[in-house]
Order: structure tokens, then C-alpha cells, then sequence
DNA sequence: CTGTTAGCGCATTCAA
DNA sequence: TTGAATGCGCTAACAG
């Protein structure tokens, strides 16, 4: 099964392989014959010509591959949605975008950058000036930090997270709980959203939110909701709704009522979300709007232009239920 | 910012591009002196060089990426459990795995096979006969269809997907439950896994089930609920825990006892499964061992060797809670 | 106008 | 240890 490559087709047609190139890539300022044409693109069928990805990029020195480097996290439906949306977005703009969800401790981030060659890389983790500058070295235009540091070079999305703890609060401020208690994910691997939530929420309650680390599990979170119930909490911010679903079942082995003793609000508006007994008031990002920013970040970055202005206040919407 | 390149550290450590390559990679069957080595990774380190993949894919004829094309579904944490695993298996055999969550709509996926020039490709949609020929073509040494047509070229992945159904219509039979009903997703895109599913189903109950589609609402649901109980139906497997938590939901609109008037069960184990009221029985798959398959597949594919044989029955196991 | 020749980009690897 | 060839496609310069 030996390669096609362009030459197979430049004899198959009886052809150079110039004429073949301008051919396949629509050359503008080249005149060539629609005879000739025809019988390139005809030869190029048949063999089932594909050009080769590594020979184009080492010529052209560019690819058109947007890698997105996805930290250790679980990905859940949200992600999920936002990498498609994403893939959407940039395909509008040619560009071919792929994802890589290894750990860093299988494979050093250096290891797919290098394999991939990508125009850009999308990172939610951040980097280090070290591998920034390797990057750089590589060739790799641009590298778009999400989550990292303010003034890494790349556009910021730290401020909706922060937003969406701030939604919440106000919620619950709004319904008239003014002590409030912030469940906490029992997966560190979530701290990179967690902590910029927990600041949302406290920057935006009068006394300080009692935070409870809340397990996916009915028993061990019934503690943190006793606790907080003892502690005349009356209304708690979930990390998400996993995490609510979580607070929800553990006041349910106590006893309390929702929203009645404790309210409750999460974040990601899961289908369980709306399937829960009571139903989960939640809070959720407009990740089509999200993913369009990061694709025009992408394209920015790309061609050197300055980073786009955030995206407005408007991508976080308050989902009203039974539960809050 | 000029991208660094063998020649640059050859030059900066005044020895050859030959030696450089030798170095770096660790070629066997060369000796070259303690020295120079250092002198070279020492340039190496210092200027930041990463070797272009481009390049190397193109001389050596191959790129060591695993290209995953993910159909149009919605990604949600069984799937994200699955890639990351894969991740970790490919890495484990030196390969780097890439995923594409677009959809086909955005992006043929010829062109982001083109863009990749990946080694092996591993799709779930699987392809047509056309397009497995350009990929050959293309150099790409393997595909591998999951839940394609069976004789297709690649493993298959089919039977898992039955067998989830069967463990479910079993596990049923067993608590007594003759007359069964089958919840569908309300979302066709998902008919790819539904339908073998629920021939799982089928073929391992005796009295034909009664299909209902279940839409994620608890009102709709409720309507499917109604039905299912009018026609003397006492135990529902559903698609997966989204849905039958909105069956729960239903059932309870209802008025129903589940399990006492309606048996339930699901699959994934997703974390609401275990929070829901009554918490839910269901249906998990190891992926940790389909992924060990599906990499173990990818590598026999690249080496021209047969297809591994399908992993044992133990994978899928039945987590019983309180709703069946 | 139409199409060709020739050299480049970068790392690998054989022969010297 | 090194010079030089090689893999594949792009494109400026050039000939019919």
C-alpha cells in the first residue's frame, strides 16, 4: 500500500507536479487549461489522492490544527459542549481543531505539542514561561491561557468563573439568605474552577461563606449539611450541580426541607438538574457565546492582532427551579 | 521569532546535523563521545529546540498520533471516562492521542484525516468503503470502526452495547419482572448506541418490550410513564441514568412507588444516579478495560497483525441501589 | 496563455 | 563524525 502522493498524480494525468499543486489548491494568477484541470482532478480521484499533512506544514510552515490541552479534569457534559461549539466556531475559519485529555503525567504537555505542530494551542491549565517559550521556539503562534494568571499572554476567562459564583450569591442574597454556605467538589483536580468560583461568591456575600467539601455521596454529604445547618446557614452555592445533587440528597436524610431550611443552587444545568426532587435551581454559561470568544481569541492571537474584549455579562443566566 | 531548528543547534554546538539527529534521539549503533553529547544537549536546552514534527512525519513516513473522530453525540462524563483512558493506554505504547469533537456538518472528517496525518484512526460512526480506501491512500495504516457494521475492518464493539441491554432486561427478569418496558432517548443522535441496546433487550426477555421515547421533562416523561403502566409494564430499562432518572421523575408525577410499582434501571452510573430518590439501579461498563481493548486494537492494526479478541463478559456490571 | 524546472523546508539515515 | 540523499508539496522564475 504504497503512499499516493502528487507525483502519482502528475504522471497519471500527464502532468508536472507544479500543474498538479495550482490545480488541487485553486492557485489564483495561474492560467491553466480546463482541459488539463478536469484531467488532474479526474486522476486525482481516482487514486484517491490526499495530500500529505507533514510535507504541506513543513513547506507552508503552518498548519491549520488547533490543539486544545485539556488538564487532568473529568469532562462532563459542559466541556464536552464547549469543545464542540469550539470545533464549530474554528472550522468557520478553517481551521481544524482537535483535543488532546491525557494527563500531563501520561505525557508531558511538550510531547503532543511537538507531535501535532498546531497553529495554536488553547490551554486551560497555563503554562510556564519556560514551555511558553518553547512553544514559541517551535514555531507555534500563539498560546491562549484560559485559566492561568492574569497577564500571561492570551485571553482571561478567570472573570465568568468568578461571574458565575457572583450569580449565585446574588440569588440567594435576593431570596433573602444571608448566610451562606459554598459546597466545595471533593476532587482537587477541580480547584483550578473551584477557587475562582468561591471568590466569586464571597466577593459578593456580606459575612463569609462556610465552606463544606461536599462528596458525591448521600451519607458523607448529610455531614457538611448538618454542620452547616448548625451553623444557621440557610442557603448554599454549589460547585456544580453534581455537587447540589449532592447537598439535596444530604438534606433529605436529615430531614430539612428545600428550599424551606436550606436553599440550594448549583451550576451547569445537568438534565438532572431538572429531574431532581426539588427541582434544581442552577446556574449556567452561555458556552456557545464562551466558544465563540475563545475562537476569535484563537484567530486573534494568530495573526498578531490584540486579544478581543471579554465577552459581555450576559452568558450567565440564573435558571429559576424549586430549589433556591 | 525564527523557529529553531536542527541546523541551529548543530551550528551553536559546532558539530553536524547528522550528530545532532544521533543525539537526540538516541540512535543506537552510533557512538559518539561523552562530550560533544553534552555540548549538544546543552545547545539543544539552551536554545529550545523542539524538533518539527512536520518534518520528522515526513521523513520517517509516519506520525506517531492516534486521531479519535467523535460523531455528532453529546460528550458526556462515560465518554470523557473513555477518551481519557484511551489517552493513557496510547501513551503507554509512545502514540499521542487526539480527539475531533466536531461534527461532520462542520468538517468532513476527511479534511481533519488530512490536517492529522494521523497513524491510526478510530472512529465510532464508522466509514464508507470510499473513504476507507482514501485514508489508505493517505497512509493512514488502520481504522478502526466501534460500532459500525460488523465486518467491517477493525474491531467491534457492538456485542458491549448488546450486552449492556441484556444485563439490564436480566437483571429484571430476575426481580421478578416479566413485562418490560424500554425508555429511548429523546435524541436521535444517540439511536447509534440505542439500538443495539435495546436489541440487548429484546433478545433476552420474552414478551416483546414496549418502547417508549422519554423526553428529559417529568411532565413528558410522565405521559410514557402512564403508558407503560396501563399496559401492565412493571419494570423499565432505559437507555441510560439521564433517562431513567426522568422516568423517576415521572413515575413520581405519577404518584407511582418505584421499584414497588415500577422497577427502574439505567446505565453509566453517573454520580446522579447514586443521589437520585430512590437511588438508581444501573448498568456501568469498565472502561478502563474497553479502553485497554481499543488501544491494544489500534496497535494490532498498525502492525498489520489480527484483531485482538473482544474483552470478556466481566466489563459491564450491574450496580444495584433501590430503584430495581 | 500554459505549463515546466528547480530549489526550499527540516529531520533522518546511509555511506563514507 | 560527517556529507549528502531522501520524503512530499509549494511556488518563484522561466520556457514554449
Amino acid at each position: 500500500m504504497p503512499r499516493v502522493t502528487s507525483a502519482d498524480v502528475a504522471s497519471r494525468a500527464g502532468v508536472s507536479r507544479a500543474t498538479v499543486s495550482y490545480v488541487l489548491n485553486n492557485t489564483p494568477g495561474q492560467s491553466i487549461s480546463a482541459a488539463t484541470r478536469s484531467r488532474v482532478l479526474a486522476a486525482a480521484a481516482l487514486l484517491g489522492y490526499a495530500p500529505s499533512a507533514a510535507a504541506r506544514t513543513l513547506r507552508t510552515g503552518r498548519s491549520d490544527v488547533v490543539l486544545c490541552l485539556l488538564p487532568d479534569w473529568p469532562i462532563g457534559n459542559e466541556v464536552g459542549n464547549l469543545l464542540g461549539n469550539l470545533s464549530t466556531e474554528l472550522a468557520r475559519a478553517g481551521l481544524t481543531f482537535v483535543v488532546h485529555p491525557g494527563s500531563e503525567a501520561d505525557r508531558p504537555a511538550a510531547e503532543i505539542w511537538k507531535a501535532i505542530t498546531p497553529a495554536a494551542v488553547i490551554t486551560f491549565a497555563g503554562f510556564s514561561e519556560d514551555e511558553l517559550g518553547a512553544m514559541r521556539a517551535a514555531g507555534i503562534a500563539v498560546v491562549v491561557a484560559l485559566l492561568g494568571r492574569p497577564g500571561a499572554d492570551g485571553c482571561e476567562l478567570q472573570m465568568p468563573q468568578q461571574l458565575i459564583g457572583k450569580r449565585q450569591a446574588h440569588h440567594l442574597s435576593g431570596t433573602g439568605h444571608s448566610r451562606l454556605g459554598y459546597a466545595a467538589p471533593d476532587d482537587d483536580r477541580l480547584r483550578i474552577f473551584a477557587v475562582p468560583r468561591l471568590a466569586g461568591v464571597r466577593a459578593n456575600t456580606p459575612a463569609e461563606p462556610l465552606v463544606e467539601t461536599v462528596p458525591l455521596d448521600p451519607e458523607r454529604a448529610a455531614e457538611a449539611v448538618r454542620r452547616w445547618y448548625e451553623a444557621g446557614v440557610t442557603g448554599v452555592c454549589a460547585y456544580n450541580d453534581e455537587v447540589a445533587l449532592a447537598v439535596l440528597a444530604g438534606a433529605r436524610r436529615l430531614g430539612l426541607r428545600v428550599p424551606g431550611d436550606l436553599a440550594v443552587i448549583g451550576v451547569d444545568d445537568l438534565p438532572a438538574a431538572r429531574l431532581a426532587v426539588p427541582s434544581l435551581t442552577t446556574v449556567t454559561t452561555d458556552q456557545h457565546a464562551i466558544a465563540a470568544h475563545l475562537a476569535v481569541g484563537v484567530l486573534a492571537a494568530m495573526s498578531g492582532s490584540p486579544e478581543p474584549v471579554p465577552p459581555g455579562g450576559d452568558l450567565i443566566r440564573v435558571i429559576v427551579r424549586e430549589s433556591a
